[in-house]
DNA sequence: GTTATTTGACCTAC
DNA sequence: GTAGGTCAAATAAC
């Protein structure tokens, strides 16, 4: 919503067509998967057309918040945000495996900006020290540091320390703020591909309210590390579709949302095990941690993911979720903040 | 002795 | 040409 606000209006009525084009599109794409005669052509030339329209709308809102949006009264605060176009590319890589990529195949593009990325903010407490942003659930070894320009504090460069062992390839960049010494951007390439990550996956689908072994301040963070993957299969299945439905919802994993998104997620004292709960209209709302300073959507996995969302002119009764700006703030794979909550006629 | 951090040099995207 | 990102040798910590 905010940065629907940032916006121009130029840039929000072209974001508007995109996602109505995209939605359109989609539609049309589900009539043309049931027509048998229709050649392949002109549904993959459908395809393309919606992955566009949905590209075009994720480079509209490219936009990373200043550290001051974050609310101060939430410690540690944490906001995410999307620098680069990840639909592009897939599942998030770093630049090593990038790299890796441009030894076999020299055509590979070498421009930075297309490299999937995410960004974390963090505000640690007074008294909690760097270690707090640092010490997120996984296991980093510092190899780098390097001066920014324009920026007070230099900028601190982890890998995974399984990266020789186990070949994982997730880095992260902890950038402190000069505006706010107390705030620390945290930005992660690459999924983790070690042991560590799947515990730490594990964790983040049952997010107790105790303290993770590693650190006690950080079981939210370890859930963060593993939103993005699952918000770029969420938003393969946008492409294919517009509509969420909220069938079938369990609690086998979550992602979290920023605290100040809009209201579908309550932000009140949690469950030790959160469980979607139906609210008005059949709408489930969610709880979360109340330590976190996020919201956290508990739902189901994997491909019960793909069935929550549907082809958009479904008759069965399902919720969707309205794409229009003041309902709908898509930010790239790892930023959503969803607005009221719509039903489809 | 092993592992992690520091730091200057080098590479690459822009 | 410059700034950001990574490498790798030197150093420190355990």
């Amino acid at each position: 919503m905010e940065k629907m606000m940032m916006m121009g209006l130029g840039e929000t009525k072209k974001l508007r067509e995109e996602l109505v084009q995209g939605l359109e599109l989609a539609r049309q794409l589900q009539i043309h998967l049931h027509v048998a005669s229709t050649p392949h052509e002109t549904r993959d030339l459908l395809i393309q057309n919606i992955i566009s329209a949905f590209e075009n709308a994720l480079h509209i809102l490219r936009w990373t918040p200043p550290p001051a949006a974050v609310d101060p009264s939430i410690s540690p605060a944490i906001r995410m945000s999307q620098e680069s176009p990840p639909l592009s590319t897939g599942s998030p890589r770093s630049e090593d495996s990038d790299r890796d990529l441009r030894d076999h195949d020299p055509n590979a593009s070498k421009k930075r900006k297309s490299l999937p990325r995410w960004t974390k903010q963090i505000r640690v407490g007074p008294g909690m020290g760097v270690e707090g942003p640092l010490d997120d659930g996984y296991s980093w070894r510092k190899y780098g540091q390097k001066d920014i320009l324009g920026a007070t504090y230099p900028r601190g460069y982890y890998r995974c320390t399984h990266r020789n062992v186990q070949g994982c390839l997730a880095t992260k960049q902890v950038q402190r703020s000069d505006e706010d010494p107390n705030m620390f951007e945290i930005t992660y390439r690459g999924s983790h591909t070690c042991t560590m990550a799947s515990s730490s996956s594990n964790s983040a689908s049952l997010p107790a309210p105790t303290t993770s072994p590693r650190n006690p301040n950080n079981n939210v963070l370890q859930s963060l590390d593993q939103q993005p993957p699952m918000m770029n299969e969420l938003l393969l299945n946008l492409r294919a579709g517009l509509r969420v439905q909220t069938e079938n919802l369990d609690n086998c994993s979550s992602f979290n949302f920023p605290s100040n998104s809009n209201h579908v997620f309550s932000s009140q004292t949690p469950p030790p095990q959160p469980q979607p709960m139906l609210g008005d209209n059949n709408f489930p709302s969610y709880m979360s941690p109340a330590t976190s300073g996020i919201s956290q959507f508990s739902m189901s996995s994997g491909n019960q993911i793909n069935d929550m969302i549907s082809a958009s002119n479904s008759n069965s009764p399902t919720v969707g979720l309205d794409f229009s700006f003041d309902q709908f703030d898509l930010d790239g794979h790892n930023n959503f903040t969803f607005g009221n909550p719509q039903f489809f006629p």
